[in-house]
DNA sequence: ACTGGGGCTAACC
DNA sequence: GGGTTAGCCCCAG
């Protein structure tokens, strides 16, 4: 059974983005995967590329494996208000423009407690 | 149909 | 922790 291709996928992305909760990240690896679209980190980035202001999509709320927002072309301003929003929920940046992974990862289903 | 590039990732040094 | 190399799959021209 192969998945549909087309703007579903697109589609399929942003719902899972839409549902990574404030204060929470996740890397385009991540939300590619939760999306059943393994490998295809790149097609969040492309996903999220064609969003408008206007979307309630929390796009700010995905980063990079590296745990940094990732800079994308000619767009830098963007890059800046991503930090901001993110700050704003109560996700720190060190000086590096870098945040822990470990901490702020959105984990959609923890099976148990460590 | 082909080529080049991309808001990535993991592995390696 | 940071820079480089290769692999991945998809979109745009």
């Amino acid at each position: 059974m192969t998945p549909p291709r087309g703007s579903d996928t697109h589609q399929r992305i942003l719902a899972v983005v839409r549902r990574i909760p404030r204060g929470r990240v996740a890397t385009y690896g991540q939300v590619a995967l939760l999306a059943g679209l393994p490998r295809q980190a790149r097609l969040v980035g492309y996903a999220l590329h064609a969003l408008t202001p206007a979307s309630a999509v929390p796009w700010h709320r995905v980063i990079n494996a590296q745990g940094r927002v990732s800079p994308r072309a000619g767009h830098s301003a963007a890059d800046t208000t991503q930090r901001i929003r993110l700050a704003a929920e109560g996700v720190r940046f060190d000086a590096s423009g870098r945040t822990s992974l470990k901490r702020y990862r959105w984990q959609p289903a923890p099976s148990r407690s460590p």
